[in-house]
RNA sequence: AGAGGAGUGGCAGAGUGGUCGAUCGCGUUGGUCUUGAAAACCAAUGUACCGCGAGGUACCGGGGGUUCGAAUCCCUCCUCCUCUGCCA
């Protein structure tokens, strides 16, 4: 959530980066919150003046019961009755005010960074740089659905029948891969500088509203109505919430934390042609690294995760490319976005298998995270993830890039990790 | 799951209807003293909102209620502790 602080003293950089999203009229936008925080300070300035009177009266009359004056003090009662339904009235105006101005808050999203582009969609976002070399595969190239069921080591109609679409059940080696991208991604993490959690993966309403998915995204997650739980999209919302109303020191900083879990999305909609075998799931497992900085070295800590995450890639020896999202393609709470995308040498298309985003203020806002400066005074800081990284487009593009007539090659540094070099 | 108890400022812990935003202590910060340090002594020390300021308002686990007035009384939810039961 954006501080209407914020949209005052730097309105003119809000409405070109709205513009950078294709927000209709930001203008107009900026111009309702900043009324509508008008008006709510003059009820609340309202309000108190007739609280402040209300507690005069009501000190006057302690005052004369304690000297036993009891006619006095029940004449003084009569006057407070106007003064209650006055009172009563700011207050649920006040209320209505408030609601009306976070309901606006909560609908606008992030302020891009400077360095975002313009853009309506994915078509738009820029290629920062390619690495790799795309493998020339043999004649009987397969894409990954085939070959899971070639070498029986993902089954998706058992998935099925156990749950329904989009929860595959691992198998034998396949399994045992996702074992071993479990450990490499964590060690690699450990040797960075992140610290391993283990959170719940199961959320209250105050963590999804915390991390910008609720309200946003209610329809994305699993709900448990009874106990009003949801299953979490990703570690960011548990991760990211362990610091929900904290003020941190300054020596504290920076945190960086990974955490592997189980990531569940209903994908409500998304289903077609493009998200076949795994490459989209209902259930699927991630590492999710999470930073929280001082906000003058957000920058530089985005581009050092993003750095890392290549790195994984570079190590897991897959061709990748680096996106830099454009303000249409980009989420709702980032200010900047780097995707990263491997190529997936039989379907012959990228595919997304980590985002890693700089929230700057957003999160922290509603999160009510800050630190305290060396004057005590209280700001927020910036918090920032990303993935490193999606298990199933990973399994996908090490299947298809490495298949080979007799069997498919486990790229070298996951070998320890397997127990094996080659499915086959 | 049942019975009982409890949730107060960084910590500890008073406070059961009227100058209580809250006693005292510890901690922290500043000062005095000292060659320096310790000790001692003095002072300051929650958060948020409104206001140029003086100042005002709200907050004693969350929400609601009673009352002129609530940390204090009532309802409800949450969390923790003890005992009993159940269980990976």
């Amino acid at each position: 959530m954006l501080q209407v602080a914020q949209l005052r003293t730097e309105k003119e950089r809000a409405i070109d980066g709205l513009k950078k999203r294709n927000i209709a009229e930001p203008e107009k936008l900026i111009g309702t919150v900043i009324s509508l925080d008008d008006e709510r300070k003059d009820l609340q300035t309202q309000l108190d003046a007739v609280l402040a009177e209300s507690n005069q009266i009501a000190k006057s009359i302690g005052a004369l019961m304690q000297q036993g004056k009891k006619e006095e003090a029940e004449q003084v009662k009569a006057k407070t009755s106007e003064l209650k339904q006055q009172s009563k009235n700011l207050q649920e105006a006040l209320q209505s005010k408030e609601q009306a101005l976070q309901d606006i808050l909560y609908q606008i999203p992030n302020i891009p960074f400077k360095d975002v582009k313009e853009g309506k969609g994915a078509d738009d976002n820029e290629v920062m740089s390619e690495h790799g070399e795309k493998p020339t595969l043999y004649e009987g190239k397969t894409p990954h659905w085939e070959l899971i069921k070639k070498y029986d080591i993902i089954d998706f109609d058992l998935g099925v029948k156990i749950s329904g679409a989009g929860f595959p059940v691992y198998k034998g080696k396949g399994a045992r891969l996702q074992r071993a991208l479990l450990n490499f991604f964590l060690d690699e993490a450990e040797k960075q500088g992140f610290k391993e959690i283990q959170p719940p993966i199961l959320i209250n309403e105050a963590s999804g509203i915390g991390t910008g998915q609720l309200p946003d995204k209610e329809g994305q997650m699993y709900h448990d109505k009874e106990q009003d739980l949801y299953l979490i999209p990703t570690a960011e919302v548990p991760v990211t919430n362990m610091f929900r109303d904290m003020i941190l020191d300054e020596q504290e900083l920076p945190i960086k934390l990974a955490a592997y879990t189980p990531c569940f999305r209903k994908e409500a909609g998304s289903w077609g042609a493009h998200v076949r075998g795994l490459n989209r799931l209902h259930q699927f497992d991630k590492v999710e690294i999470v930073q929280i900085h001082l906000p003058d070295n957000s920058y530089k800590a985005l581009e050092e995760m993003s750095t890392y995450v290549q790195s994984l890639l570079q190590k897991l020896e897959l061709p990748y490319r680096v996106l830099r999202l454009c303000g249409g393609d980009m989420g709702f709470t980032s200010a900047m976005t780097y995707d990263m995308e491997v190529w997936s040498a039989a379907q012959e298309r990228w595919l997304e298998v980590s985002s890693v985003s700089n929230f700057e203020t957003y999160q922290s806002n509603r999160l009510k995270l800050r630190y305290k400066d060396e004057n005590n005074k209280k700001h927020l800081l910036h918090t920032l993830n990303g993935s490193a990284l999606a298990f199933p487009r990973i399994l996908a593009s090490i299947l298809e890039n490495n298949q080979t007539e007799k069997g498919i090659r486990i790229p070298e540094v996951l070998q320890p990790y397997a127990g094996f070099e080659w499915i086959d």
